[in-house]
DNA sequence: TTTTACAAGTGTTTTTTAAACACCATAAAT
DNA sequence: ATTTATGGTGTTTAAAAAACACTTGTAAAA
């Protein structure tokens, strides 16, 4: 790291060891927004809170990063401690920093979504009782400022599930074409014309459709389908092949 | 800020003040990818190292956060430092935290990506003598993290000025189709097609073509034109438009 | 058993956007 | 007057996206 403000010190290596001891340093926390879509709605699961302050306030999740770790590891770290879950997809998103975001103490917030398939685990697991799906559009208004790291959230997945294949991790492993769409219609905010989608999803060739259907759904019954991820990989690495929706 | 392993002790108000202490703190550094683009050319602003460790190898430029201060502006600061410039656009790109990234001390770093117009400024005001545009394509091996850095910059840069009228900031106030096009030509790391990159721009509709040309380029001359900003937040504000080459 | 209700499933046409493509204009230098 | 170097300009074709409506299968109800 190089630091302008000591260049003059920085010429002395045998300072080295110590210049960065001037510097201040600060608490880093890991917040992480957690998605999951429950049939027809996309929903962030949200804890509220039992302490002070702003004790009763909805909030998003999160931790502390320990010296011994990356984010990458604290984020999946703070996930476990919640949900008792592995194995979930997860990005980090942005970093927050405004001095007075949290009135506790100087704390810079690193920000990371997770994907998760709510009903295909159970949440036994969850270590906090205060923890609930809430739908997006029902949310409640979140401490400091966790609404504007929710907003980054949304508009990221928007993004990425329309360029990358993610969206599965939101979906059961077998699913039906109606979940997909809907899926994509909860994350895009907008309908969108069955034909257009089916075509469209069909020309990707990354489904295998089954030869089983879910019955729960309608008298006749919906075809089921899963994501052919190796099929998907194979095709980006050979041919270069980019999934858009 | 919720702290998952201290949930018992968060129940009781009265340890609140001092909760946070318990957690480790850390060095949050702010490195800067400074892009800059000559003629044909896109190019990095980077600097050679006069310090240990890793004396005398390149890297990108940055500094530390301060108390006071929130990254943005720490972003700021260290461009300012360096080059003098101010109202220089800037977007936070990543953080970065392995934990033996930087061997002198457990550093975490937000990355920031610059975008300047090379040639409207003289940099009188640098303050590090060994700071230098490097052509992309050349640059040499960085230290600690830094290429990885660099490549998240461009692939950032390049999805970015493909949807968002960013690649202005990197030209001259007047300027000509064939620099703007050669502008996204090094940006992508692509041939474009002329005409069809002309009828693209017009569409847009954002450019004012001014009755003056650029005789230095050739015998005929070449018109210079302008981002007409204030037409193009209109027509965002007014009819959601959305600037795509 | 027939009817009804409900969501699933299925192709074609039209419109829009992207891509391919080649020649003339201008002005300075010789 | 000729050469030279770069600027400037439209049309045609191909591909992708959007608009659009009816039939099918099954279970429950009549």
């Amino acid at each position: 790291m190089k630091i302008l403000d000591n260049m003059e010190v920085a010429k002395d290596a045998n300072l080295q060891l110590n210049y960065y001891q001037k510097e201040d340093q600060v608490l880093l926390a890991v917040d992480c927004i957690i998605f999951g879509f429950d049939k027809k709605d996309l929903k962030i699961l949200l804890i509220k809170r039992n302490f002070e302050p702003e004790k009763g306030k909805w909030s998003l999740i999160g931790g502390f990063l320990k010296k011994n770790e990356n984010l990458d590891q604290a984020a999946v770290r703070v996930l476990k401690t919640l949900t008792g879950l592995s194995d979930i997809y997860m990005e980090q998103l942005y970093t927050y920093s405004k001095v007075d975001r949290d009135p506790g103490q100087r704390t810079i917030s690193v920000c990371y979504y997770a994907l998760i398939d709510v009903n295909a685990h159970n949440f036994d697991g969850i270590q906090i009782d205060s923890a609930s799906w809430i739908e997006l559009k029902k949310a409640p208004e979140l401490i400091f400022d966790h609404d504007e790291m929710v907003q980054k959230a949304i508009a990221r997945l928007r993004r990425k599930a329309m360029t990358n294949p993610i969206g599965f991790e939101l979906l059961p492993e077998k699913f039906t074409m109606r979940q997909l769409q809907n899926l994509y219609e909860s994350i895009l905010d907008k309908k969108l014309d069955k034909r257009n989608f089916i075509n469209k999803i069909n020309s990707l060739d990354v489904l295998v459709k089954l030869d089983e259907k879910d019955m729960t759904v309608s008298r006749k019954g919906a075809y089921l389908y899963i994501f052919d991820k190796e099929k998907y990989e194979k095709k980006v690495e050979e041919h270069g092949f980019n999934f858009k929706i």
